[in-house]
DNA sequence: TCCGAGTGCTAGCAGTGCTAGGAACGAGAA
DNA sequence: TTCTCGTTCCTAGCACTGCTAGCACTCGGA
């Protein structure tokens, strides 16, 4: 039976090939640029290849923002624990990798958010926000607060990134935001 | 030249109805059902007539989002003048209007923003935001603290919008931000 | 009555996501 | 070794997208 668990794990690195194909694709030129041909071009198959892994390009993206959880997860871990640390960490990912921004949490993905039944990798992500909303939280309920601080962070990062928000003050904007948090 | 001028009129009202049409059809069912096929036929002419108007299906959108930005100036000078009226007046629009609001604010739209080239009416929108900011700005950049509340309203609308935060409890969450901006 | 400008149509291009069908390959049986 | 059967993967094509070239027609002005 070696010879099935073979065929296993090559169709195993094939899909994960495509994940990193689209990711880079997207990063490089946008998800509008992720077209099913090019992107079968890129891993040197055909397009029904990807049909084959995917129920379809939703799904490819789906799975590219599913890494791009457990990414931002360890990005948010490794910064310092305080609210100020943690935005920083925050809006730098999304700056670093704006593509995979977008997927995970612009386009329409087909994934369940704020329920218990969302990917553990944005959970993660969650629970560090919370950590450091924590000392802030004014016996206000600390799970609002912890998704009203994101959904700021979000904003800021989502309209700097569609340049409705001039980059080069953004410094200060967050800091601004961390301060209102803040006490 | 009153023939002229009676062109140049039913050429504006032909021009109006597109844009009217293509608003009412994203709000129903999303702008990527909006093709120019369908906008076309509902406006009861050839596909290529909507080119004569418009550069492409972008400048249509862009369009529509001018329309929002002077709908949502009105709505805001409506609201009551504080920072807590007007906030509620921004999401409720949103919530009104979601495909207005993407064409406006989170589609890639060919306008300036955040600059003194930006579209008057959105700049009537950020100063009535402003003033609502103003009594609360203790010695910050006042521009910059409305961008940074502006922009939280913006993440707590596309989140709520994208289900991204469960709607039920938008409410809560609008008065926490709105309680750390204020003072 | 005729002309010419200009308007709006039909038809078509290149590209999209996705799928049906068959060809070719390779593992196991005879 | 040869045959058979499954699986794998590709070619070709469908219905759609945004957009445009080019022709037919209309209609005001002479």
């Amino acid at each position: 039976m070696s010879i099935q668990k073979r065929r296993e794990r090559e169709r195993a690195e094939r899909e994960q090939l495509i994940i990193t194909t689209a990711r880079e694709l997207a990063e490089a030129e946008g998800w509008e640029a992720v077209t099913t041909r090019r992107l079968a071009e890129r891993v040197e198959y055909s397009q029904p290849v990807l049909y084959s892994h995917f129920k379809g390009k939703d799904a490819i993206m789906t799975a590219v923002a599913l890494e791009g959880f457990a990414e931002l997860a360890e990005e948010l871990r490794a910064a310092p624990a305080t609210l100020a640390g943690v935005a920083r960490a925050y809006t730098d990912y999304a700056e670093r990798c704006p593509a995979l921004y977008d997927a995970m949490f612009r386009r329409h993905v087909d994934l369940p958010f704020a329920t218990p039944q969302a990917p553990p990798a944005l959970w993660a992500s969650f629970d560090v926000l919370t950590e450091a909303v924590r000392p802030h939280a004014r016996g206000e309920d600390l799970g609002l607060l912890t998704e009203t601080f994101w959904a700021a962070l979000h904003g800021l990062v989502t309209l700097t990134l569609g340049g409705r928000l001039p980059r080069d003050q953004h410094d200060r904007r967050l800091a601004l935001l961390v301060a209102r948090f803040e006490t």
